[in-house]
DNA sequence: CGTTTCGTTGAAGAGTGTCAAGGCCAGTGG
DNA sequence: CCACTGGCCTTGACACTCTTCAACGAAACG
């Protein structure tokens, strides 16, 4: 743990000049609020690449805004079965599980060094309670993790194998774009058994999957760098559509 | 559509010595704060089974608090499969998915007659930042429904047929018993399509793994009628065990 | 450069899905 | 009151997807 005062200090937060903002805060926020914000976001942290942000049991304390890197979030059931329940890119607010019970029910590591800001959920409350648009803006945060969930309960409950990474692979390209980088060209930062675990299946029916994409020119495969070669061939695989002309 | 007044007039609302408010609302709560919460609470309203609460793409502007009868939610992918994602009982929230965009992105249907208290939510808002405890209430229970879904995510994603149905009972179970029913006998008030749709699960799987439960001994099953008559063996299911006394 | 982790592929098998037939039950109308 | 209907549930036989087991190859790491 070489200097850690260093890493804090680099880390200083400025949401006001962060090119984050617009997917971590409201938009069209006073300055005078985001001073507010700014105040109670102590300074980041690093977690390297297998490290833990926080593990289930720990003590909630505080959400987290991803400003660099990746992560993954899992939970354990009683018998020991990990399952992976969701992966994070720059912008998005993790720890929202804490906030039911006081003490955090899912681990979340990263897969790539990763920075975060760190948001004291106490003060930010205070913060949101006496902002309004911040305020509906927690919520909205909140509320969207519900319907991505729902969204991922259908893929679990209602897809084939192919479907299901396909759907993964266009949310994906989805976010990318998103963030300013290719949505036909990227690295996965998971394993193939971490893909498999969040999707339902095994790593060797995810690297399988995969394979037969490839082989059917919808995607280049190596290793973990994938270019969506044909997008519309993967909406349809996900459609449930064969991968052939409608008649 | 018979007196629709006189149903609006029995149905006004009284937080204050409804039964229900345990589970609804913070325990603790001033007086004077459940006053505050009564006076938005709009009157309630009644939806008969089969009737839809409300529907995806629905203009978003009340949560529901249940107060009696039981609802599932459903998503429906673009190309038409529907996924239930939930089933709710008497003192549940219903609606947060609404919040994200405005509009629901749900169906919620009445699996028998009930009856909701209608919240508009723009007010809630007010009166839960101005009423920290009730705001920390509102956040909690978000937080909770995040948490259930990582539950269901795990059930989906990593277990067998016998280990989702088995899990599924004991929560039901769990539920009833927190509402004063008998934890050990109970009626199920959906059909073996939506359960299996619940568990991503085929009705007639539903069907045998519970045929299977009721001839080892853990259940007796008469249609909807359902008798734990095993608990802990039920549990053990879960837990991936086998049967048979642990060695 | 060995060691380890990760990924690919094949063959065989288990667990669910699919299809089909029939039973049970509640509601309806004769 | 009874037959009829339609929805729901059960059960069997078979097909198929996915998992399991195993071997090997490729990349990453110290």
């Amino acid at each position: 743990m070489n200097a850690p005062n260093f890493s804090a200090a680099h880390l200083k937060v400025a949401c006001s000049n962060c090119n984050l903002r617009e997917l971590c805060l409201p938009v069209g926020m006073a300055l005078s609020d985001l001073e507010k914000v700014e105040a109670i976001v102590a300074n980041g942290r690093r977690v390297k690449r297998g490290e833990h942000l926080f593990r289930a049991g720990d003590r909630f304390e505080n959400l987290y805004a991803l400003r660099l890197g990746f992560l993954k979030s899992t939970v354990t059931s009683s018998d020991g079965r990990e399952q992976v329940t969701g992966f994070h890119m720059a912008g998005e607010l993790v720890g929202l599980d804490g906030i039911s019970s006081d003490a955090h029910s899912c681990d979340v590591v990263a897969l790539e060094d990763a920075e975060v800001c760190v948001i004291p959920y106490p003060r930010l409350e205070e913060v949101a309670s006496a902002v309004p648009v911040l305020r509906n803006h927690l919520h909205k945060v909140m509320s969207r993790e519900i319907v991505r969930e729902h969204g991922v309960m259908l893929l679990l409950g209602s897809m084939m194998a192919e479907e299901r990474l396909s759907a993964f692979l266009l949310n994906l390209s989805q976010r990318f774009e998103a963030r300013g980088y290719s949505r036909s060209e990227f690295v996965l930062r998971m394993t193939r058994a971490e893909m498999g675990s969040f999707l339902g299946l095994k790593l060797e029916t995810v690297s399988r999957v995969l394979s037969r994409f490839a082989q059917d020119g919808l995607l280049e495969v190596n290793q973990k760098h994938v270019r969506i070669v044909d997008p519309d061939g993967l909406r349809n695989v996900v459609s449930g559509q064969a991968t052939c002309p409608p008649n």
